[in-house]
DNA sequence: CTGAAAGCGCTTACAG
DNA sequence: CTGAAAGCGCTTACAG
C-alpha cells in the first residue's frame, strides 16, 4: 500500500480510501491511484484489514460427514450463499462427535477468528455439544432437531415422512413398513415420528421398524429380513425407507426373492438422489431442497451476527426455519396385490 | 493477551512464549500463565499472528462442482489431509469455468491469503486459466490432465478404462463400445484415450463414442441410441460407461429395451459409487482413491510452498503424482451370448 | 529465563 | 478533498 501510495503520490490512506470506495476522493486521485494499483498488481492485505476491523469475513462450516449426499448437497448450498454474500467459508469435518472432537473442530474455527458458524449437525450429541460450547461464537444447526436451544434451518422430514406413508396408504395397503436410517441421526429420528404418526392418524397397525445406518449394504440386509417376515407370514407390501441408498439395497433384496416392485411390494425412498429417476423401477421419494437450506441457514446467521454486533439479543429467542419436503412419486409405488 | 499477562503477574511476550511452547520459560511461569489462560478463555488471536508471521495457515480450495461425486469425495480428502497438517481450508466453487471466474474465484482466494491452493480442475478451460493466473501463488491441479505446467495429482484414467475394456474383452466381446463423460471434461477424455487405446491393442474395431454429461438422464438416452444401434444390426454386446450415474441410466434403458444384462449386453461403469455393488444386476466398475489423492494433492502443494518459502525453484518443473485405478468386477459384466 | 522496543499493513477518528 | 497520528494484537530480534 505504502508502494501504491509513492507511486501515485499520495498519502497511504488516501489509497486505502479508494479501496474502500469512500465518497471524499477527488476523480483525479481516484484514477491515480488506481492505475498504480493495477501496474504494481496490489491486493489489500486482508489479514491486516481484519486486525483492525474486528472483522475477519470468514465464516466457519462445521459438518460431520461431506461425503454423504445430503451433506454435500447442503454444503454446496451455503457456500454459493456465503460466496453471494461476500464471506469466505472455512471448512472443518469431523471425525466422530464426541463432545471432546466438537470442542477441538470449534476451537480451531475460533481460533481462526470465523464470526459466526454453521454446522451440520445432523447428530444428537453433535447438537448437544454445540449447545454447550462456551463463548459467544453465532451459531446456526442446520437439521439441529429441536429443545436444543440453538438456531436451526432443517428440511421438514417429520412432513415428508408423512407424505410418504399416506401416499402408500391412499394406494390401498393395510400399513407400511419402515427402515430407519442411522439411529443416532436427527434425521432418522424425524422420519420415523412422520411415519408413526401418519400410520396411527390412519388407524393403521404399526409393524417394528428396523433400523439401518443409511449404507444400501443396511438397505439390503435389512430388506432381506423382511422379505424373511413375509415369508413366515406377516403382510409386507410397502416399505417407507430412510434414504435413497438403503432404498436401493432394498430393491436389491426384493428382487433377489423374486418379488416384484411395485407389484408385490411398494418402496419409497428419502432424498432424491440424481440416480433415483433411472432405477429399475424408478424410484418414488421425498425431495429435499438443500440449496435452499443453505440460503435459510447463512441468512439466520448472518442475522445473528449483526444482532451480536449492535447488541440486541434475538427477542424471540433462538430462530428456526423450517424447509418443506416434497413427495416425488414414481414407479417403485403402486396399488398392493389383490 | 495483555489481560493475561496482567493475571499471570509477566509481561505479554512471556505469555507468547508459553503459548508457542519456547523453550526457555521457567516450569512455574508456564505453569502461571496457563492458569490465566484458562481463567480467561483466552483464544490467540490469529490474525495479529499472521499479520507478522506472514502465514496465515489458510490454504485454498478452488472447486467447480461439490455436488458431484468426485469432486465431493476429493474435497473430503483434501480436507482431512489439511486438518492433519494443522491448516485451515477456505473453500470457493466455480459456476463456470470462464477465465473471467476462474481468475475471480482466484482473487478471492488470494485476497484472503491463502498460502497455496489445490484446484480441483477437471475441465480444459479450468486448467488454462489457472495456468496463466498471475502472480505467484502456490497451486496443485487435481485431475488437471498435462501439459499445463502445473503440478498436478490425478487417478490414473487411462489405465482405469484400459483395464475395463481389457476385461471385457477377456470375456470374448468383439468390441466394447464407449458413452463418453461431458467431453469438456479431461476425464472424459482419459476415459476415452484409454478406451481406444485399449480396443486398438487388441486389434478391436473402434466403434463410433456417444457424448453424455455425466448425469444418469443422459446414460438412459444414449442406452437408448445404443439398443436402436443394435436393433439396426449392430452388434453392441459390451459398454464401457464414463462414470457409474450414466451407467445406472444404461441399465435402465436396457432393461425397458428387454435386453438382459449381462446376458445381452454387458456394462462397465467408472466410480465405484456405493450403490453400484448394490444394483440389480450389481455393477462393475473402476474404483478411484479419492483420499489417497487428497492426500497426495496436499503433500504436493506442502512441498511446493516449501520452495517458495525457501526459494528453491522445483528441480524437475512442476510435480505430478499418479494414483492407480482399480477395477471392480461384478454381476453387470459376462461373457457375450452366443 | 524474562522484559522493553519496533513493526507487520491496514483503518479510524482527528485536523486542516 | 487530503494527510499526520494512533493503534488493532501479535512476534521477532535485542538486551539484560
Amino acid at each position: 500500500m505504502a508502494d501504491v501510495a509513492r507511486l501515485a503520490g499520495v498519502s497511504h490512506q488516501t489509497v486505502s480510501r479508494v479501496i474502500n470506495g469512500h465518497p471524499n476522493v477527488r476523480q483525479e486521485t481516484v484514477l491515480r491511484v488506481q492505475r498504480a494499483i493495477d501496474e504494481l498488481g496490489y491486493h489489500r492485505n486482508s489479514t491486516a484489514r481484519a486486525l483492525v476491523t474486528r472483522r475477519t469475513n470468514v465464516l466457519g462450516v462445521l459438518a460431520f460427514d461431506t461425503t454423504l449426499f445430503g451433506p454435500a448437497q447442503t454444503l454446496a448450498g451455503i457456500e454459493r450463499a456465503a460466496r453471494e454474500a461476500g464471506y469466505f467459508l472455512s471448512m472443518v469435518s469431523l471425525d466422530d462427535v464426541s463432545p471432546a472432537g466438537v470442542v477441538a473442530a470449534a476451537d480451531f474455527l475460533i481460533q481462526q477468528s470465523v464470526e459466526g458458524c454453521i454446522a451440520i449437525a445432523p447428530q444428537r450429541g453433535l447438537v448437544d455439544a454445540l449447545a454447550s460450547l462456551p463463548g459467544p461464537l453465532p451459531l446456526v444447526a442446520v437439521e439441529g432437531g429441536e429443545g436444543s436451544g440453538l438456531p436451526v434451518v432443517c428440511v421438514d422430514q417429520v412432513q415428508g415422512a408423512e407424505e410418504a406413508v399416506r401416499h402408500l396408504l391412499a394406494l390401498g395397503h393395510h400399513t407400511v413398513h419402515h427402515i430407519e436410517g442411522d439411529p443416532l441421526w436427527l434425521e432418522s429420528e424425524a422420519r420415523a415420528f412422520g411415519w408413526r404418526r401418519a400410520l396411527e392418524e390412519a388407524g393403521a397397525p404399526v409393524p417394528e421398524p428396523l433400523q439401518g445406518d443409511w449404507s444400501p449394504r443396511s438397505g439390503y440386509d435389512l430388506g432381506r429380513a423382511l422379505v424373511g417376515r413375509r415369508a413366515a407370514g406377516e403382510r409386507v407390501t410397502a416399505i417407507f425407507v430412510g434414504n435413497d441408498q438403503m432404498a436401493i439395497g432394498v430393491l436389491r433384496a426384493l428382487h433377489e426373492a423374486g418379488l416384484g416392485v411395485p407389484g408385490d411390494v411398494s418402496v419409497v425412498g428419502f432424498d432424491d438422489i440424481p440416480e433415483a429417476e433411472y432405477l429399475t423401477p424408478s424410484l418414488s421419494t421425498v425431495y429435499q431442497d438443500f440449496a435452499q437450506v443453505g440460503r435459510e441457514s447463512l441468512a439466520l446467521l448472518l442475522g445473528e451476527i449483526g444482532a451480536g454486533r449492535t447488541g440486541s439479543a434475538d427477542p424471540a429467542g433462538a430462530g428456526r426455519r423450517v424447509v418443506p419436503a416434497e413427495l416425488r412419486q414414481r414407479g417403485s409405488s403402486g396399488p398392493p396385490p389383490p
